[in-house]
DNA sequence: TTGTAGGCGTTATCAA
DNA sequence: TTGATAACGCCTACAA
């Protein structure tokens, strides 16, 4: 109570006591409170790669928004594996942390199985979601409007008066490419495009193949490209330069996740933000709130959007049509 | 007992008591074994910026080694701000973690200031500095070798007949960043080359000014750059491209940290390879050692050196002058 | 206003 | 083999 200046104590005591504690270098032990308190004020982040500009912005959000909550952060990395995202789950569960905050593995979401995430929410820990989702497991969610942005960058692409667009994505079932794919058919659709299966590339997550971007568009009539993230972004506008073709007068390109690799690129890339910093701090925030309501008072689940923007640069003409 | 599988537990009470744990779905709770063991199995990891590929490359590396050792890694990111760091270190060395590594700030570097960094040391707390380190602290460190692999690469250019070569860097409180300058310098000396302080531009941290590239390259000859880091060297091709230069022929250009920029840069750049998975590592193996270790065998402490490599890529001629 | 006891969940130790 | 008890460091309730 004399630490905590409490008024019940007398100042003279008071002084004293602290006067004792900075002599021999007191400090409360956090593991004695947690102990004690039930509550370990750490937040487990489980990401599938931390490499990626995109996550490593939305753990500096998540970090960022915690620490002022007086939280901390504990980071742990699936690598796209389920099992070892199954490992981290159960290791932090054990007490290490009062909530997680989680993008699905690429191996989570091929596989469908969700039962440690079932398991964390039964036990009672918060648990946030957020882009690489499932609808499968209950729980609060952020996400960006994928399949809205798509859509919209794919029409502000026809306004121009581009018609033979290209797709840019990995494997369906990772839930934001699949998201992106639909709103890209959609603007088709709408404005009576052909949809056509020889302009969607398909290249499995990570894997490093510049041959097929090149073989992609040397051998077909393209006028546009939209790709669902940066690295592709970046692999396309080097395959179209080799081809000879130009930045955005042959073909316009425009990529996903507007990091440092769009603002460096030449010529720079207009890149849809997914404002990942943001993310996190609204996934921080849902959690840190279920984290400390009360218990009888965690029935309520809400899915954040987060409003993706296409920021413009030189890799698509600014003018309309 | 039982639950360990202990022999001096029958076998008969063994299975029964692991039936009832398996029903009550009993799990021991860390906070509580760490309370007991004086250990969290947890380490904290500050750095400036998670954003930047080197950093997030060795959070992944240390992620990687110490999960496989069984402990977790907590991240606190000081934001290049002294006072963020000092707040940080104080919160997680109250218990919550069993060492810490560590990059300095380029605020702390900037003014000197270690007394938080003894404070732990002092406190029997084990601490491993990696890249941004200080000779005022005695402890384990992870390094590369910057000086070094700053002339070499220099004294490459020279091979190949460059004459006019030009540092980008930022400001010299930066131990990497003056470690780099020195090499630079060595090179040029050893070979007779005047040194010139025009060749040399100096960019303060994470400052966002594309004119003076652009007015660097423009307004002098110049036929090779160094450049400290990636950002610095994509910065400085557009620049080049942007007068009309051509790379690797008019101006050949070399960065640090071998991260996705170099690779997908156009021409791809040639870079200096820092391995920070691999210092993450060596940082890990030597923190958990120290964490590990009986305490009266805590007094030796190492510098780890990486080596590191240079990249060759078509920003740079490949043929030998 | 101050001092004491009990408990948070483990594990180690010792007695039964 | 087994069961009881103390201790890790803190906080809170209650007694003095």
């Amino acid at each position: 109570k004399a630490l905590k200046n409490s008024i019940e104590i007398s100042q003279d005591t008071r002084e004293k006591v602290q006067a004792f504690a900075k002599l021999y270098n007191y400090k409360p032990n956090n593991i004695a409170i947690s102990l004690k308190n039930r509550r370990t004020k750490n937040i487990g982040v489980i990401i599938p790669d931390i490499v990626h500009h995109f996550f490593s912005t939305v753990i500096k959000g998540i970090e960022k928004y915690a620490n002022q909550r007086g939280y901390n952060v504990l980071v742990c990395v699936s690598d796209e594996s389920f099992q070892k995202e199954v490992i981290n789950m159960e290791l932090l569960a054990n007490g290490s942390i009062d909530g997680f905050i989680m993008a699905l593995s690429a191996e989570t979401q091929e596989k469908n199985d969700f039962k440690h995430l079932q398991e964390v929410v039964e036990q009672g820990i918060p648990l946030v979601l957020f882009d690489r989702i499932t609808d499968e497991v209950i729980c609060d969610k952020v996400i960006i409007n994928d399949t809205d942005i798509a859509r919209k960058v794919t029409e502000r692409l026809i306004e121009q008066g581009k018609r033979r667009i290209a797709l840019v994505t990995t494997e369906d079932y990772l839930n934001v490419s699949a998201k992106r794919k639909e709103g890209y058919l959609a603007a088709l659709r709408k404005h009576d495009i052909e949809i056509n299966d020889s302009l969607i590339l398909q290249i499995p997550y990570d894997q490093d193949v510049p041959e097929r971007f090149l073989e992609f568009f040397k051998n077909q009539a393209i006028d546009a490209v939209v790709c669902v993230n940066e690295i592709f972004g970046l692999q396309s506008m080097r395959a179209i330069q080799e081809s000879g073709l130009s930045i955005p007068e042959d073909i316009a390109v425009i990529g996903f996740t507007d990091g440092i690799l769009s603002k460096l690129a030449s010529p720079r890339m207009s890149s849809v933000a997914q404002h990942g910093d943001l993310m996190g701090e609204k996934a921080a925030a849902l959690l840190i709130d279920k984290i400390e309501a009360p218990p009888d008072k965690n029935l309520m689940y809400t899915t954040e959007v987060v409003e993706a923007t296409l920021i413009e640069r030189e890799s698509t003409s600014k003018d309309k049509g």
